[in-house]
DNA sequence: TCATTAAGTCAAGTGTCTTGACTTATTACT
DNA sequence: AGTAATAAGTCAAGACACTTGACTTAATGA
């Protein structure tokens, strides 16, 4: 009786995957909210009086929560109000780009108190690894520097890098990074910092920025279209990044698109790389990015040619996120100069007819993002603490509570 | 101090949640593997084997599970394999479709009791509710003819009709159900049955369907491209619906395409609408559906025409959609008839190049499901089963508890 | 001054999973 | 045959985290 195949089940949970995910809620709560007593925590969480304190408690020991003056509020004993401690913990991002790669390290609260980078040289992974990992550590001893207990607090190292991953390019296209890809990050990343590493493609490293301190906090159903050297979409999706089955999930910038006959992927015609082909520039220059904001803010018509041409692609991108994926929001972010987003975003409206548009919106249907070269290395790091605080199915599970 | 604006939290969570989960992932198991023994279970949920001894104990009492003859497999006691009880429990779907409304009676496993349908006369709610609620209740009580107990077991009764919902329309647009629309359909269904309504749209239902019992049995990450009147996305994701904001994810068919400087939704071009518009028949004719399945087994030239075009459109929403949601696998089913069905996927075929080009797949990237007038009422009724029984993150928090 | 209101604590209680020893039933080896 | 090994499943006590209800504390307002 070959009765052998695996059998496929989900993962039951028990008290401590009920504790996991009430310190969640209530870290979620504070980071949302900002500052609330036990009270309104238990109020807002439906947790007992008597739970939230024991878990409040435990959190103020574990130094992830403090207590500030008491407040009055009319009747009534007055109430202490928590908030996040940004010192209770720490992570660390990295971004790996075509010809640059940047790290920061940010602590719970998403601040960067450390930031650096380093030219990528040609020759992808095997020049590249030592440049990579000596930034890291260089971060890492920074930020051990300046916040005491930093590496004991310390979640893990989240990378981040243009997609799409594991799939079989086509070997020419200079739009991959086939070297990279290939190539085994994680594992190298792990044995040469011994941190949890985990790494997903920029345009969710974005989103996920946005998410803990950008325009999708507190927001559930959103989506960023990031346009960089390549063109992404980050979804947070239930409150969650969704990542798809093979961490592809978004990648529109793969999107192909028919006109003049022929099909051209979106990313060819209206991301960065098409603009620097526009401007017949070397996108290796590292003074490009202030010569692009110049050119931007100056309204020069080398841009203004191509910025219409994009933003056409850019209006029905967002129409087509808005009609699959129904967010609440949609975030236009990039690694590019703000000014070149300000006049793209310029360009974009009015938007197109979709199903966003409904009697009763609160927020608008697009909104500007970061678009600072450091959002993806911030989202890197934003990823590991994401992972360690927020609420989430997956922290529920028995497997995943040995950490 | 204007301190009073709502405090956003997600819910916190304790034993009943806990509980509550386990539940629905022993039920979750033996949906998808079968038949298992409580070690079997104990073994894939990570769960002791007590714990798993107890939950199937209460849930033969409650009478979802029973188990079956013992099988030997080599040295040790023999193992009681448990099997899910289909009459433990039933759901009724409800379609709500242009011109006719079909209701079915479904058991726990998704074996479909009970169908019956109405035409639905014009004039919109005023006219129609009645029939449907005459038609509900008619499966109703011949369900409960047939399965003693069934009014007891009932877990609620799902609707499904085209989106998108909630939407300004433009009034003159012929291809939505305005009418119906607005009405609250959800309010009225319960008041008329008194029974737990739920509500979603076509292509949602046919995901869900093909979920409990099709192509998507056990898969967590797959999309439904629905053709059917219109042309929708049912989206699982996480091994979950996904609704997006307002119900409305996964609206392909109200895309967007650009071609010969005009734009046009893409349901007006590949959905059955636009075949019945391409042949000059009337969509209300009742025995339509018999005559195209039989014009599409002649490969008859008429539909030849529409079927070649579609197909392009097809086949790049399937790209589309590998493009931005990653799944494992694209479903192609519809309301349509099967022979209709087949011969567009032959012409759908080779697909685009995508990301989901990968090695090692083992899912095929398209795989015909349901092609079948009842598949939507089917999915209807499959939404409150997997509400009641499938494992989800919100059935853990508190607030949905209640039940 | 004192009733009222609200925050927060205390201590016992409850529900659900876990632990480890034990029983049962079968196969494999001597 | 007889016995050791193996695996399923049970038993009873234990541990853990949330709940309950009474109580304490500290403010407001009449």
């Amino acid at each position: 009786m070959n009765d052998s195949r695996p059998i496929r089940a989900k993962s039951g949970t028990n008290h401590e995957g009920t504790s996991a995910h009430n310190r969640r809620v209530m870290i979620d709560a504070l980071r949302i909210n900002g500052a609330l007593s036990r009270a309104d925590l238990a109020r807002a969480t439906r947790l007992t009086k008597q739970t939230v304190s024991n878990i409040i408690e435990e959190l103020e020991r574990d130094g992830l929560v403090s207590s500030q003056e008491a407040v009055r509020r009319g009747r009534g004993q007055p109430s202490t109000p928590y908030r996040l401690v940004p010192e209770g913990a720490f992570a660390i991002g990295l971004q790996i780009d075509r010809h640059v790669t940047r790290a920061v390290a940010v602590d719970l609260v998403g601040s960067v108190l450390v930031r650096d980078e380093a030219g990528l040289p040609p020759g992808g992974p095997s020049n590249g690894t030592k440049v990579i990992l000596d930034l890291v550590a260089g971060v890492r001893s920074k930020l051990a520097g300046i916040a005491q207990q930093s590496e004991k607090r310390l979640v893990g190292l989240g990378a981040a890098m243009p997609g799409p991953f594991g799939v079989a390019g086509s070997g020419d296209d200079p739009w991959m990074m086939e070297a990279w890809q290939k190539f085994p990050l994680l594992e190298t990343l792990t044995a040469g910092t011994g941190l949890d590493v985990s790494l997903q493609n920029d345009a969710a490293a974005a989103a996920t920025a946005e998410r803990m301190v950008g325009a999708a906090h507190g927001i559930d159903h959103a989506v960023c279209l990031f346009v960089g050297y390549g063109i992404g979409a980050g979804l947070i999706l239930n409150g969650e990044l969704y990542r798809g089955t093979n961490g592809n999930a978004g990648e529109i910038g793969m999107a192909l698109l028919f006109a003049d006959g022929k099909s051209t992927p979106l990313e060819h015609r209206a991301s960065l790389a098409s603009l620097y082909q526009h401007l017949s520039v070397d996108p290796a220059d590292p003074g490009l990015y202030a010569r692009i904001n110049d050119l931007a803010l100056r309204g020069d018509q080398s841009i203004g040619a191509w910025v219409e041409a994009a933003a056409v692609d850019l209006r029905w991108s967002i129409h087509l996120i808005e009609t699959l994926f129904d967010p609440q929001t949609v975030i236009l972010c990039g690694s590019a100069p703000e000014a070149l987003v300000n006049r793209l975003i310029a360009a974009i409206g009015p938007l197109l007819p979709s199903i966003a548009e409904r009697r009763g919106r609160t927020l608008p249907r697009l909104q500007p993002g970061m678009s600072d070269p450091w959002s993806v290395a911030l989202g890197a790091a934003a990823g590991p603490i994401s992972r360690a605080f927020d609420p989430r199915f997956a922290a529920i599970l028995k497997d995943s509570l040995q950490s």
